[in-house]
DNA sequence: CGCTAGCTTGACACAGGTCAAAGGCTGTGG
DNA sequence: CCACAGCCTTTGACCTGTGTCAAGCTAGCG
């Protein structure tokens, strides 16, 4: 029993991955033990760590098991752009594309655990041969191709909020995307979950000053819509947020 | 010789097509005749027509052969927010995708040909089997797969524009990015190219308001950066735009 | 128990939005 | 061939959302 140190069986420590998998598409029984498999080669990393810089495109897959990390590019002058946050059960770096045409690195938000898998062994689900990149090459082709439409699906909400809506709009959009994302992954309750993010960060995914996220957090609380003390967030109002944000969540069965 | 009404010889019709994705990655022989024959099956849309709407995957590979377009999301009191301006080259639709996960449509900015591929006849080129999921279903996998890689990268940009670039940096930006993909398609001098939009669709690409649109695109004329009349740009000083805008091309070929 | 990182608040500045009006340009129909 | 209509561009005046600067405050941690 190699990495068990913190106590938790294989399985435990890959629900997250286990479960943002699976609500994209089921997944077969040797997918899951495959997935679990993931909980034999852990590694650590402390927050600020570079997961992934520029150019790399990790040849494999891997996924975050625990922790918060995200996607980021630097202006030469400093500014700071988040792309995306990447929280238990996503995968680090773009795994539909091994190497990235434009640059962006992947950094640790939170103390992380991660996991990549081993060779691809074609043990006993998917049709794929190898040659079909690295979309295919560890058993879950579709999977990561749901995944990587999710996704874009998130990177086009990004957009419309930094391009089209306010600070409010945008900071309530986030919550609500946040918190959506974490129940897929079964870590957030209907109304309230847990962002280990500091208004510095949240400025830098929202395209605010830090002073501005912190109004406008002020703002929400004032209007009853949120709680939020230190990394607990309490959605007060989820229907009014949705509206305010018009938030529409992603949708994980298209073809029905 | 059904659709050559205007004039022109399958090869020059697919030109875009051909020379966007042999950018990506050289094409075959075989591929480059499937290319061709694209020129065969031609659809026109007048300005403003909707390509594709919301959750409307298409199933197959769509590609736009002459005239501009544009994927955008509307918010419900009106605002546009454009994700990406199609050029002639480019697919309509996310092929990786054959449902979107969340709203986007595709609109047509001026009078346009499309060409859709036939049913995936595997001629002589791929080594891919049928059961791979859109991206391979044509005889362009590792295109397909490319081309949604250079996509994300120009999603990435945008964000990083909205978010943290000013008015005069985004424009310049969005400039040499128009600049850059044109000459990729041939359609591009060194310094000037054709650009069919009008200052309301830059705003919502830029995520401004026309009348700022219009100020900034003064400020880059008075400060001898650009020229503009019509729809004709010339980019007076690449290097300076270059700099102010923090402009970096895609890499095409990430591996050497 | 002092330090540091993060949060909060106020005063003020400025980029960019809004409103309004006037000029082009182009196409179309009389 | 002119006149009108409509769309696009341009400009000015003014307003406001958000940024910047500066200063306390709080709490966890060495």
């Amino acid at each position: 029993m190699p990495t068990r140190a913190n106590g938790m069986s294989p399985a435990a420590i890959t629900a997250a991955v286990f479960k943002r998998l699976d609500a994209l598409k089921p997944l077969s029984l040797g997918q899951a033990k495959r997935i679990e498999s993931l909980g034999e080669r852990l590694e650590a990393a402390p927050p600020g760590a570079t997961l992934q810089s520029d150019g790399d495109g990790r040849a494999r897959p891997t996924f975050i098991l625990s922790g918060w990390a995200c996607r980021q590019r630097l202006l030469p002058d400093g500014r700071r752009q988040i792309f995306s946050i990447l929280i238990p059960g996503d995968a680090v770096g773009f795994c539909l594309h091994p190497s990235p045409m434009s640059s962006a690195s992947a950094v640790a938000l939170t103390k992380i655990v991660l996991a990549t898998f081993e060779a691809p062994s074609y043990g006993s689900s998917s049709s794929a041969p190898l040659s079909n990149g690295p979309s295919d090459a560890w058993g879950f082709p579709e999977h990561m191709r749901l995944s990587a439409c999710l996704e874009e699906g998130l990177l086009l909400d990004h957009i419309v909020r930094l391009g089209r809506q306010t600070a409010y709009e945008r900071t309530a959009h986030l919550l609500l995307e946040l918190h959506w994302r974490l129940a897929l992954i079964g870590q957030a309750g209907e109304r309230r979950f847990t962002m280990p993010l500091t208004q510095e960060v949240l400025a830098d995914v929202l395209g605010l000053s830090i002073v501005h996220v912190n109004r406008t957090l002020q703002q929400l609380r004032r209007d009853r819509l949120i709680e939020l003390s230190g990394a607990h967030v309490v959605m007060l109002d989820l229907p009014r947020l949705t509206v305010i944000a018009d938030y529409q969540p992603p949708v994980l069965t298209p073809g029905t």
